[in-house]
DNA sequence: TAAGTAATCTACTAAATCTGTAGATTTTAT
DNA sequence: ATAAAATCTACAGATTTAGTAGATTACTTA
C-alpha cells in the first residue's frame, strides 16, 4: 500500500498546476521542480508520461510548458496515480483495470480476494471519485 | 498500493490455519506450503516473522508446527500485514504506526496528504477491523 | 539412546524496481 | 540567429523482492 516517490511527485505536480496555473497558460518543469522540490529531470519524465496519457499537454520553446489537456474536475488521483505507479488494487486478482488469476482454487471463496476486494474498492472510492479541482477546493477552504 | 508476495504468502497461510487447524494443534511449514502452493523456504521466513511478532508460535520436532498465539478473533489482518509488509499508510506523513514529515510546508493544508490520509483510514478500518475469525465466517457462509 | 522430524539460523543471489543523472536533439518564439 | 523549453535515449547506483542452500538445534518415539 505505497504511493512511490514517481507518484507523489506526479500527483504534487498536478495539484500544483491545479492550485495556479492560469487558464491554459503553460508552465514549465522548471518552475514546478523549484516550487514543489522536485528533481526536475526526474519530473521531466514524470509529466512526458502524463502528456502521453492524455492527461497533460505542453508547448515547447519560449512561453511553452506543460498544461491540463481536461478540465481539472474531469481528472481523478486514481487517473493519474494509475499512469504513474500502476494499479489500484492490493493484488491482481481484485484489479478492475489489470485482472490477472493468481491461481486460488476458487475465486468466490478465497477469503484474501474477498477483503482485498474491499480493499480496493475503499481506495477507488476514494481516488477515482476525487478530481483535482475537488483537492484545490479542499484546501482553500482550510 | 501493493501486496508482495511475503505478504498474500503471509496472509494465505494464516487464513488456511485459521480454516483448519484443530484447537492449539501445531501444523507443520510442510503441510501449509503444499496445500496453499507457497514455496516452503520461503513460507519458513514469513512464519518465522509471525513468530517474531508474537501473533504465532511454534514447535520443533516431531509433532511439531506452528499454532496461534492469540484467538483468531483477535488477529487482525493489519497486524499481520504490517509485520510483513511494513505500514499501511501509502506515504509515510500519513503512518499511525511510522509517521515521518515528507517535506511539504505546510501538513494541513497539504491536498496529497488530506487525500492520502482519507486512504489510509480507508484501509486500515478494512484491515485492523477484519480478524481471522471473520475471514472464516465470511467464507463459511458462501 | 538412536533415528527421524521439524523448526531455526545464517548466508547468499538473481532479477526487478526505484530514483534518479547526463547529454544530445528538436521545436518554438522573439 | 538566439534563447527557451520540451523531447529522446541511455545509463547507473541503491534498494527491494522473491526466493535458494545448507548446517544446526530441539523434540518425540521406538
Amino acid at each position: 500500500m505505497h504511493l512511490s516517490k514517481r507518484g507523489e511527485y506526479g500527483l504534487r505536480a498536478m495539484i500544483y498546476l491545479a492550485r495556479t496555473a492560469e487558464e491554459d497558460q503553460p508552465v514549465t518543469i522548471k518552475t514546478i521542480a523549484e516550487n514543489e522540490n522536485i528533481p526536475s529531470k526526474f519530473l521531466e519524465q514524470i509529466l512526458l508520461n502524463l502528456k502521453y496519457a492524455g492527461i497533460l499537454q505542453s508547448k515547447m520553446g519560449t512561453g511553452g510548458g506543460y498544461y491540463f489537456a481536461r478540465p481539472t474536475d474531469e481528472i481523478s488521483l486514481g487517473q493519474i496515480k494509475r499512469v504513474l505507479d500502476g494499479p489500484i488494487a492490493p493484488i491482481r486478482c481484485v484489479s478492475q483495470m489489470a485482472y490477472e488469476p493468481c491461481g486460488c482454487p476458487d475465486e468466490n471463496t478465497c477469503g484474501l480476494r474477498l477483503v482485498m476486494k474491499d480493499v480496493r474498492d475503499a481506495i477507488s472510492n476514494i481516488l477515482d471519485e476525487t478530481t483535482l479541482a475537488d483537492i484545490v477546493e479542499r484546501v482553500v477552504a482550510i
